[in-house]
RNA sequence: GCGGAUAUGAUCUAGUGGUUAUGAUCGUAGCUUCCCAAGCUAUGCACCCGGGUUCGAAUCCCGGUAUCCGCACCA
């Protein structure tokens, strides 16, 4: 007889179920292991693969976001751009006395440099005086170098997200110039943690899915707002606990815009109907000191953990324009986007007309930086000649050289840089709460029992398939059974090992919402036994409707009501 | 990164400076078995890595790695 074990919490238990069966384990283990690496076992990668499809079933199929893959190695380049390379190095010191670390940037007031400060180790805790010590970089993001010889600075991507900003003048293009449009991706980042403490939750290589929805930040509206707006959002202001259909939120400005407040139910519908329990579920607005470097406006999914607390698993931000600006800047690429007049807007100008053939053989080389200089020199009124500067160097040039014209032009309309609305997804998280959300235990026959209640729709595997026993009449129908099954797409376990009891329980530890049995009856009567895995009630339906039986119980997911 | 603890089959665990390392779960083969972890037989699988002390180390010591706890970090 197995005793469950008092001493152990609910995030042991899973973590040892979840290697014993094959979700989840650390990597390398045979060398050691490295904290912060997991592998997905077979269960884990199905689990995986059926969470990210549900995820793709929200924005790429609901909301009509594009899905791209972009490489994880980015250059140095952008990582500037965006911010990351400043905000994720940081040279940090130690006080001994009060525990805490500082960054060295806060703390030299003066016009040294880091290295300076560090030289001539002269810092002191801004709140005891005691001399800081220990100087050391963190750096959260993994370099790397791309080539051999002649190299460039890389870094494996902290985020997936800028390779969807740095492709934005292509995407805008595919999306036929049209605003708002959402480009999602699903992958691998990495992040160098300090020490990853959490297992599946703080990890150094994780998979994440991410949507960014540009808009024009003149109207953050959404066209598919008022199809949801009496829907309920669970939130928490720091302070309370409060339900607010978005209608609400909205117009009271606790959610700054529809569009933010459309993709945060986007995101509660997908985590309640991936598994996650409502009341193990909660928004919460980041108070402006913990935003991020980019972020505007910052709402957090949290789901609970019994050993860890609420703890973040999507973050949704409100970026602004900040990355595309960046890269604007930083590239010189052209990466507004064109908010249409109703009616083309016509302007008379006065136009300056260099005549080239005069400026040419005149200035010789000067003559193309003079053209230039010409034609954005703004006329305030008419003269016999112009001055314009050539590298800090006055030169005259007379109406000769130039003609002045009237034009008419057209204005089509504005130019803006898109602002983005970021749902940001920890696909491990997400999934280690999963198994703990839908975690169950018990004593069964003086034995330990263990059951996963995953939704059918996300479970790794759909269907056991059993032969009552261990008998050729019966173990050659279940065969057939269990072949046909997966041809038709859904995902079985056959198993003949046993009794049927302990096949059930065998099932019931990873979740498998079904179980097929075939009996001596089913060879006269072709009909099999379907066990459900939360009611064990079990029922006779006929081997040819198996297949469609299943699917409908599968796809009939009823909604989570909030 | 700092301090403390721990490390035995796939999982949980007993134990010891000296033959073949304990038990359970588990896997495999067979017997048995007509619906919720029955039983029997056979069989498989382990002392985290490296160094030191010792005639002899899985056991003692040191270092590394990993895990857990506290502090710091987590844009």
């Amino acid at each position: 007889m197995r005793k469950i074990n008092m001493s152990l919490d609910v995030y042991d238990k899973i973590l040892m179920l979840a290697k014993r069966r094959g979700f989840i384990y650390p990597s390398y283990e045979i060398y050691g292991g490295v904290a912060g690496l997991f592998d997905y076992g077979p269960l884990g990668a199905q689990l995986k693969q059926n969470i990210e499809n549900l995820w793709r079933s929200y924005f790429l199929l609901q909301d009509g976001c594009f899905e791209i893959h972009t490489p994880t190695m980015t250059p140095f380049e952008v990582l500037k751009a965006s911010g990351h390379v400043d905000e994720f190095t940081d040279l940090t010191v130690d006080c001994p006395q009060c525990a805490t670390s500082f960054k060295v940037e806060d703390i030299t007031k003066d016009s040294r440099t880091l290295e300076e400060a560090i030289q001539a180790d002269d810092m002191n805790c801004p709140t005891c005086g005691t001399k800081l010590i220990n100087p050391h970089q963190v750096n959260l993001m993994f370099a790397t170098k791309i080539g051999i010889g002649k190299t460039r600075d890389a870094f494996l991507r902290p985020e997936t997200a800028q390779g969807i900003f740095t492709g934005f003048h292509l995407l805008y293009r595919y999306a036929r110039e049209k605003l708002p449009f959402g480009v999602v991706q699903l992958g691998k980042g990495y992040r160098n943690e300090v020490s990853p403490r959490q297992g599946p939750l703080r990890m150094r290589e994780f998979s994440m899915a991410e949507a960014e929805v540009f808009f024009d930040p003149s109207n953050k509206n959404h066209e598919r707002f008022a199809f949801v707006e009496d829907n309920m959002l669970l939130l928490f202001d720091n302070e309370k606990e409060m339900k607010l259909s978005l209608k609400e939120a909205v117009e009271k400005k606790v959610i700054k815009n529809q569009a933010l407040a459309y993709y945060m139910f986007l995101t509660q519908s997908f985590l309640l109907d991936a598994g996650v329990k409502p009341e193990k579920f909660r928004f919460r607005k980041h108070a402006d000191d913990e935003m991020a470097h980019y972020a505007q406006e910052c709402w957090d999914a949290e789901l609970y953990s019994e050993r860890f607390g609420w703890v973040e698993c999507v973050g949704i931000a409100d970026r602004s324009a900040y990355d595309l600006s960046s890269h604007i800047n930083s590239s010189g690429t052209d990466m507004y986007a064109l908010r249409r007049y109703d009616e083309p807007q016509l302007t008379k100008r006065k136009k300056i007309i260099p005549k080239m053939n005069v400026l040419g053989p005149l200035y010789m080389q000067k003559a193309g930086a003079i053209k230039e200089a010409l034609e954005n020199y703004v006329i305030t009124d008419e003269t016999d000649e112009i001055t314009v500067e050539i590298n800090n160097e006055p030169i005259v040039v007379s109406s000769e050289s130039y003609e002045i014209k009237e034009v008419m032009e057209k204005e089509i309309g504005e130019k803006f840089v898109p602002h983005v609305i970021e749902p940001s997804f920890g696909i491990d998280r997400i999934i280690y709460m999963l198994l703990e959300h839908n975690y169950k235990e018990g004593i069964k026959n003086d034995e330990e029992y263990h059951l996963i209640s995953f939704r059918p729709h996300v479970a790794p595997v759909k269907t056991g398939v059993f032969p009552l026993i261990n008998d050729d009449k019966l173990t050659s129908v279940a065969k057939n059974i269990d072949f046909s099954l997966r041809m038709d797409g859904i995902y079985t376990v056959y198993d003949d090992a046993g009794t049927i009891g302990r096949r059930y329980a065998r099932m019931d530890e990873i979740g498998t919402p079904y179980c097929i049995t075939i009996d001596f009856d089913s060879l006269s009567d072709k009909k099999v036994t379907i066990r459900d895995r939360d009611t064990t009630e079990q029922k006779r339906i006929p081997i040819d409707s198996i297949s469609t039986y299943l699917k409908d119980l599968l796809e009939s997911k009823e909604k989570v009501r909030v």
